[in-house]
DNA sequence: TGTACATCAGTGAACGCGCGTTCACTGATGTAC
DNA sequence: TGTACATCAGTGAACGCGCGTTCACTGATGTAC
């Protein structure tokens, strides 16, 4: 039957919600249609009235899964008054180095969480990948400037370089820990710990 | 008809060859059990004379491909004498970042190629990947001590966090190169190129 | 050393299964009058 | 505002296909005598 506009966007959101957050737990290749469109609550006939394909899905879904979260920090910003940098980072890299984070994918960072996939995914994926991993680096690196200065001025070469370095790392070591997890947990631990305290170096007692 | 046990041991090493390096090419979920047999010049009937299932070849094929070589620090040790652990330094991260290594994961380190695959393979992958990656720092620790002291002492605390830290460095970094590569390829670029300045900073000229 | 025969690595057809996609159909929505 | 009807989001059976795995068969190997 057919629903209002308002039912068949909301319905639509959904497939795409559940697609980004399927694909990051099990992979590209991990999830069926039947499985994305089961977890939103429909049938997997009626995706193809919304994309043209499960490719075309899978791009719009590592796009929206880019605008994922890290609580501890978004946590920071919510209160009233600018916290200082240092803080920001100890945020940054604690809630992304978390054993929460490894643990729930789904939620989590898709650049760790699909990089792989997506650089075997034809060069469409690649772009769209591209374009999620560039607004990260934007948005993590305001995360470390001062801020006071909520200006939009282009980045430094020296604070770009400082914030893809900082990324990538935490991206390696994420990558890592979730793929010897269940293997070996305290090499699991060790390699989040040991990047923790490289890049966001505990201050000391003050 | 039955070939010679030198014969069987052969094509056996043959497939897991193949497997090691098609899984790391195409990931665990995008290479079957036809083509693997078929790139070792077999049928794909066979190949439960020498293994359990497909989850058993690939286990034994990732934990060969933990024997990659990263070929300039190769170069480096084929040579008389000890080079300087700053020539190896730069070999090994130069080596690892390069756009090569980026563009043939078949050969590659499977810790970037196979991460997050072995994260949703089970258990058992995750223990045969976690062996891989502890045998690849002993590996790369060994590559960047001194060394004149070849010996098996055990590593310090601070040189096993400097290995991690570095490998997981570069794990992230290839995995982000190797995503956005077809779709930005600049920034894909900028990723590695980020990276080797940061690992192993140019001594500046000599 | 020869001979007879059991072994077993490898072949290729066949299986059951789950996948992405298609399609005839349903019936509430939303529009034309 | 009421009515008649075209639209189209969603359903679920059906499709062709490729997958991992099985199995009857082949014939060279390697062993027993």
């Amino acid at each position: 039957m057919k629903v209002s506009k308002a039912q068949a966007a909301e319905n639509r959101a959904g497939i795409v919600d559940a697609a980004a957050r399927l694909y990051r737990e099990h992979g590209l290749a991990g999830v069926g249609v039947a499985d994305i469109t089961r977890d939103a609550g429909l049938t997997h006939g009626g995706l193809y009235r919304h994309f043209e394909s499960k490719d075309a899905l899978a791009r719009e879904a590592c796009l929206r899964a880019f605008d994922w979260t890290i609580t501890p920090l978004a946590a920071l910003d919510g209160q009233h008054g600018d916290a200082d940098p240092q803080a920001r980072l100890q945020a940054l890299v604690h809630g992304y180095l978390s054993s929460s984070h490894r643990d729930h994918p789904g939620e989590g960072c898709p650049a760790a969480a699909l990089a792989v996939d997506a650089a075997r995914a034809g060069p469409e994926m690649s772009e769209v990948f591209a374009q999620g991993v560039e607004g990260n680096i934007q948005r993590f690196a305001r995360a470390l400037i001062p801020a006071g200065e909520g200006v939009q001025r282009p980045l430094t070469p020296e604070e770009r370089a400082t914030t893809i370095t900082t990324l990538a790392s935490m991206v390696g070591a994420l990558v890592l820990a979730r793929a010897t997890a269940a293997g070996n947990p305290a090499l699991s631990e060790e390699i989040l710990a040991t990047l923790r305290a490289q890049l966001a170096p505990d201050p000391g007692p003050t």
